[in-house]
DNA sequence: TCAATATCCGACAATCTGTTGAGAATTTTG
DNA sequence: CAAAATTCTCAACAGATTGTCGGATATTGA
């Protein structure tokens, strides 16, 4: 799993290579200090070490900077997701889908990755990072019960994900501003009480 | 109800009631039209016609006259809690908790105010007006649970209301950004029915 | 009517933005 | 290794926004 701040493995100059992860190094430090719309391209380069033109050379405002860190913390979600799915086993038909392995892999990364995301969702400036994240874990989640053999029902898997993505974002966002008040195993398991029971009563997705 | 742009009734010189007043028509309209982080305090008094010093003698800066309006749609919808919960009907120990009832208030209101209220949820600049209206349902939903006679559960209250909260909005917000694509009646619906079987699984509250 | 106060107007310094050109430094290429 | 290409630095620039004045004018509430 790449870290989401470091930069792409091999294609641009050292030096952009460089830029960036500075750039987006001090934004990330940034953010945890003021609001984005406080953050200037100046208090950036300042904090990065860098010339204030560099940061133009790159991105072309702020806002743009924020996207290209987001798009990050979402590839690498993907990239979990389609690991995932490939160790996935075959479902018997009279088994249970298993909705807490699905969100497995979102919750060991955004633990692991808990003071960039949390940035990220906590910010004003980035409610649409929520929206992206929500719909990347709706269409890997209708994917998912797809291909585990799970029909439409009475509800629309997109709208039944939509609901169960933000249920679960919002409550690991609700966790870390309460400072992790109860224990992650406790969340994992709250999370998937709800989920596990409303697919069961709406998809049948049990026995 | 109130409308939620509309000033208070009578407390304040008139002018000042039409100042802002005009201030957040004006606003309102300006983030149908553009991100937050784009409309400057000249774009907001042009726009009402008003002198650009005006603004600063009753706001801070756009930031505090987005969080005067926030909290106008708050209040609004806590009144309309507080109304629904006087005419709520003590709960027979064997009824089950009417968990469509609560939400009532919420998606009546929602889409009475359907503009402001997708400008608020939708735009980068309000992700906490997200967080501050899952807050109130939240708090308003534990009430609720309680004054039913149900007890905590494995899932303390806080975080099933936090995951249902959240559900619930996002949701409507999905709903908002896909044009409306089912009827309100599926919606209120689709949230209901996994609200209801995550409450009867966790919580008994059902029998 | 009259005192209080909100608004208007013009102006101000301070800051940030986005862009430019020239030169120095670094990297990649052959 | 040497040359070519690219990036970074630096200083400067005009333009826009911000937040704040003082003084004149208009409106309000009593």
């Amino acid at each position: 799993m790449a870290e989401s701040i470091s930069s792409p493995v091999k294609k641009e100059d050292r030096r952009v290579r460089r830029s960036k992860r500075l750039l987006k190094q001090a934004f990330a430090a940034l953010m945890l200090e003021k609001e984005f719309r406080e953050i200037t391209v100046k208090d950036i380069t300042e904090r990065a070490d860098l010339n204030r033109g560099t940061f133009y050379l790159h991105y072309n405002d702020t806002v743009d900077l924020l996207g290209k860190m987001e798009q990050d913390v979402l590839n690498d979600l993907q990239d979990l997701f389609d690991e995932w799915r490939k160790n996935v086993p075959e479902r018997d038909a009279l088994q249970t889908v298993d909705v807490n392995g699905f969100f497995s892999p979102l919750f060991d990364y955004i633990e692991a990755n808990h003071s960039l995301c949390a940035c990220l969702l906590q910010n004003r400036a980035a409610a649409d990072f929520m929206q992206k994240l929500q719909a990347l874990i709706r269409e890997n989640g209708i994917a998912f019960m797809r291909s585990q053999g799970v029909t439409e029902g009475q509800v629309s898997l997109e709208y039944f994900f939509s609901y169960i993505a933000y249920g679960t974002i919002g409550t690991l966002l609700f966790w870390f501003q309460t400072g992790q008040s109860i224990s992650r195993e406790a969340l994992v398991n709250c999370c998937g009480q709800i989920a596990q029971s409303a697919a069961v009563r709406l998809y049948n997705a049990e026995h």
